[in-house]
Formats: structure tokens, C-alpha cells, sequence
DNA sequence: ACTAGCGGGACAACCCGTTCTT
DNA sequence: AAGAACGGGTTGTCCCGCTAGT
């Protein structure tokens, strides 16, 4: 944890605060760099591959920390089922907290890049499927192994789709019903 | 239903095409109109108000579009959880034909607009709430009163939440996936 | 003579004096714009392709320019040696009033483009090459069939050399040299 | 003959051969850095006046190279003429062999630069006039005293107007006809 | 009503030559 | 000797008026 340079982790941070709130084209780097509190010539210093180089890197530090979000909302959870009801909760409070603004910055970036776009679209893909994979691995680790790539896919896909509408209806209650539906997987 | 003007309408098209395959900041008005075909003059006599004006009426036309395509998928479904599917099925293979390109067009714009730009907030949430009462009165004429509310939430949750991670995975997997919970939820 | 645009033709008549004073790539188009007195705007709408269509068009119509002066320096010359005079003191005197300063624009703008930069090689091989062949031409009319080429070649050659020479030492010595040079091809 | 520093050198290298082939301002300091080899930090450990001081020595180091390129020329020819003719070859194949790119690294800097450039202006003004003198003093030995300014100044002017002219012909034509031109005034 | 041409300024991403710190 | 860091500048494109003509 300790950081090694703090503008270079500024800029990812406000990056990855301005894509969440307004997506990735719409997000300048000078509105990155002076939102950041670094100076503006060191951007290319540390990302001489200009936005993209941020955008990627950003994409796959705050990727990794909702990974780590997901195994910490397990964590403590007697079932599978419990489990998700807290990362459910969880995140339904932190996007609350965030004025119902804060969307998913891995999706905000996925959307805008058409597949042509190899680094971005990599960045994201390879973060869908480590958080599949972490809840996959969660569910075998609850007895549920037949099952486990389904539930998984099953929770990603509700916490995306209630992130989305959540936005819209300014509501935890979409997390609550994707929480609902991935619990009936388990009959 | 009477096209007033070509124009005005492949304008429009053009819009909702790059907005789904790029997002709307990326998709810059002069490109807007050289993919259209219309001649440049005319994008500011149709949309006096600019680009923001554009995007309205491509969400709300578009959005009306799909939800006609969820009554669609569901016509002639015998129960809910056969219009269900039909309707996966339906927007998985339109996903499929666009190359895994085509992301949800007011996804794409909802996410690139903070809640503070009021003309594009409100015509997206318009549409999903356009979408959820439209699948809520369908559950209840398949006899799913008490349940109506839920189950349309979770279809549209499922439904967004899919097109996103399909678009990663290039596979339809994740729009049975969606299907599936949701139709756990009539257990 | 009539100028369609003013705002096409300054930009030119901009790019060409710039061109002549610091050369290509030391020539920014926000210079050549604030110098020229045309709005920004209007650049790219005059000249889609950058800075680099500009200095095409810059180096093709000066060239013609020159190479009109070219002929005018020998018109009422009552031999080719004259003519050769003629022409050397006028681009002496021109060169003079610049202050020395006014290298010929062809020759900054093809030395700074390596011979991969097709555009703007072209430009001023077509060019030099006209300049060639007007003398050529002029040279026949003389009744210098023979040493045509030869004779072109070394006046271009020989004002080119002067040219450089000339700014350096600010002095319109070189010129005469170079005519005395020219001469002499004519025993 | 003792290099100092091997860093040194090699950035003056580096920047001889940039100027040669793309002109003073197109060559960036990163770029010479960079294809020197050397450590960026060097740079202005060794030029501490920045890139003006780079170019002012390597103007410097080249002119004087060239120079002595002059003088070699004309070693072991029985008359002036022949070591026209020598020098003449000697710098169309050494063009040539750069693949018609290679520039008088002198000229292209000193056409970027307005004369209140003080230094740059001033170091090609000396090397052109070390040029001259020594075409003179070589003349003077052959016994062309009364003549030894003028036929120094025409072979620079020649070579220089050549060199131009080679490049966007891509032919070696130029100098020879330059070279009979200088001839000729030993009538 | 509809289209074309021509601006117009702000800002996009990017890279420049240079200095700081060790 | 040298890597890290910097602030101002580059070209190019954004979305949008405005004026005329069809």
C-alpha cells in the first residue's frame, strides 16, 4: 500500500472518480489533471501513451479493488446466499453515497470503445472475468461447485444491470431485486 | 408515423447507431451528419437546440423501439417465462448480427451524463420506466399481479446488465443466464 | 486577379513569408494564422488537411510566382546573357528589401521533409522542375538549343547557391557571381 | 582529436544527421536523444544552454568537417579545375550513398533561423566564410590570384545550389553541371 | 421550408525544451 | 551524470452561429 508516487495514483484516481460520473470520452485529461491537484506536465511523464495508457491502467486498479470489494462482502457470510445480500447492500451504499452517480467505471469505459479498440477492451474484458471468477470460486468454496459459473455470471450480470438502473430510479431497490433473483439460483 | 422528413430521420439513425457503438461524447456531430448522408446545413434546422436536442429524440425513439421489440417478444408467448425468453433470444441474436457491437443506446448515454443535465437524465429515465410498466403489464396479464412489479425490474435489470457483459464475452451465455433468474422468480 | 476568398489567399501569403523567414516545421499554424488576420476557424475549413496541405498549396503557388518572375526577368532581354543579369538583380534587390531574410520558400520547406513526406516532395520537385524547363524554354528562344538544359539547370542552381550564400553574408555579391557563372556556359 | 566524452560526441552526431535530413526545428531534443544512445539526462549536463548550443556546435564540428572535406578534394589534383571536379564527385556520392536525403547540415539551420538568431546566425556565417577563405587559399596556390574570391564564392554557391537541386531530382546531374560551371570562369 | 458556405472561439490530446534533485 | 518531473506550447477538432440563396 504504500504509494510510490502520488501524482501518478492522483491521476488514476481522478480518472477513475470522472469516468464513473461521466464516462471516458466525455472526461478531458485536462479536466483529469486539474481535478487530480497534479501538474499539468507530468501526465505524459507517466502515461506516455496518452489517455488511453490512463484509462487502461485505471480500468484495472479500481477492476482489482471491487474485485477485493466482492471477496470482502463475502467475507463473514454463513451462506452463499448471505453473501450476497451484503455485497448487494454494499455497493447499494456506496453508489447511494456517491449522489446515485458514481456508475461502474469498468462499463462507462467498455461502452464507449468499439472492439476495435484492442488495449481498452482487453482491460475491461480481463476484469469482467476475474470478478466471475472470484465469485465462482466463492460459490465452490460454499459447496455450491455444479453451479458455481452460473451463480457467478448470475450475480455480475444483476449487479451491472441493477448499477445501470439504480442510476436511473435513484433507488437501492434494483439491487435488491438482482440480490433476490441470484438467491432463487439456489432454489 | 408519418416521416415528416427523410432527413430529420436518418439523422437520427445515424445518432442511435454510433451512440450504441461508441457513446454519445465520442460520437461528434460532424460524423453524426457525413454517416447520415444529410447535407450539413440541415442538422441545425431540425435541431435548433444542437447535439443535446439530438440525443433526446434518438433516445426516446429508440427507446420506444425496443420496448414495441419486449411487447413483440412476448406476443404469442404462452406464459410469462416462454416471453422471457423469446425476448433473451431476440435481443441476444440483434446483438449477435451487430458483431457484439451494438451496446443498449440509452445505456450508453445515460451513463456519459451526470444527473445535473437535466434534458438527457430525464428522457432516459423516461425510457426505462416506459420499459418496466410495459413488461409489468404484461406480467399481469399472464396472471403475475403480486409479482408484476418485481419480475419487470429483474427483466430489465437482467436485460441491461446481459447486453453489457455480452459485449465482453462475445457470447449470448450471459442473456440465458439473465433469463433463467429471471424466471426463478416465478419459482 | 480577382481574389475569391481573402481569407484562402492570406493564410497562403501568410505560410509563404513565414516559410521564408524560419522555414517549415519553426512555422507554427497559430502563428501563420495570428500573422495572417484570419479567424482560427476558418483554417481548417480552407485547408481540411492540416498544416500540411497549406504549405502544398503555399509552396506550388509561390513557386509559380517565382517562376512568372523568372520569365518577366528576361522579357525585353536582348540576349539570354542579359536576361541572366536580369533576373539575378532581381531577386538580389528582392532579397535586399527583406532584409536578407527572405530565403526562397521552396528550399526551406524542401530540406525540412524527408523524401518519404510525399505531398509536400512533390510539391517542390514539380516546382524546381518548372523553373527548369521555363529557362529551358527561355533558352531556346535565344537560339541556345544545344546548351538548353545545361543552362537552365546551372541559373537555378546558380540563384538557388546565391540565395543561401546571399543571407548569410548579406550581400548581393552571389548573385552576380552566380550570373557571371551562368555566362560563362555561353563562352 | 580526443574525444572527452563519448556522449558528448554522439549527440552532436545525432543531431548532424537529424538537421541533415529534417531540418533544425523538426529535429527535437528527445528525438537526438534518444537515436544518440545517450542518457536523457546528459543532455544539458553537457549542453547547459539547451539545444541552441547543440546546434551552434554542431554547425560548428560539421562546417569544419566539411571543410576539411573541401581541402582533401583538391589534394593531389594537378590543377585547380581537376579539384573542382574532385570535390564536385566527392559530395554527389557521398549524397548519393544517404540516399538523396542527407542535406547541407549548415544550410538547413541556417535557413530556420531569422538573423536575429545571434548565435545560430553567426555560426554558419563562420563556417561559410571558413568555407570561402579556403577555396581561396587553394586557389591562390594553383595561381589564380586575381580570380581566387571569385572562383571560391562560385564553387560554394555551385556545390550549394547543387546540393538543392540533387535532392529533388535525385540525381548526381547538379553537381556536374555546377562543377563546368566554376570551370568556366578559368575560361 | 430547406440547404450551403463560411466563419468562430474554446478546447481536445499531445509533445516541446527545460529544470530539479540526487 | 542522470532519472524524474514540469509548464507552456503544438496541431487539430469540437459544437455552433451567421448570412445567403434555393
Amino acid at each position: 500500500m504504500p504509494e510510490k508516487s502520488n501524482h501518478r495514483l492522483k491521476l488514476i484516481r481522478s480518472a477513475s472518480k470522472l469516468f464513473q460520473h461521466q464516462g471516458y470520452s466525455a472526461s478531458g485529461v485536462s479536466q483529469i489533471i486539474s481535478e487530480s491537484g497534479t501538474p499539468r506536465g507530468s501526465f505524459y511523464y507517466y502515461f506516455p501513451e496518452g489517455k488511453e495508457q490512463l484509462a487502461d491502467e485505471t480500468v484495472r486498479l479500481t477492476g482489482e479493488e471491487i474485485r477485493t470489494m466482492l471477496e470482502g462482502g463475502f467475507a463473514g457470510a454463513k451462506t452463499f446466499a448471505d453473501g450476497v445480500d451484503q455485497v448487494a447492500s454494499m455497493i447499494a451504499d456506496w453508489f447511494e453515497k456517491s449522489g446515485w452517480q458514481a456508475g461502474c467505471p469498468i462499463t462507462t469505459v467498455h461502452l464507449e470503445k468499439t472492439p476495435q479498440n484492442t488495449v481498452l477492451t482487453k482491460a475491461s474484458q480481463h476484469v469482467f472475468t476475474s470478478w466471475v471468477e472470484t465469485v465462482q470460486k466463492i460459490a465452490r468454496q460454499y459447496g455450491h461447485d455444479k453451479q458455481s459459473s452460473e451463480l457467478a455470471q448470475a450475480l455480475i450480470i444483476g449487479l451491472e444491470g441493477a448499477w445501470v438502473l439504480s442510476r436511473a430510479s435513484k433507488s437501492k431497490a434494483p439491487f435488491y431485486v438482482a440480490a433476490k433473483m441470484v438467491k432463487m439460483l439456489l432454489k
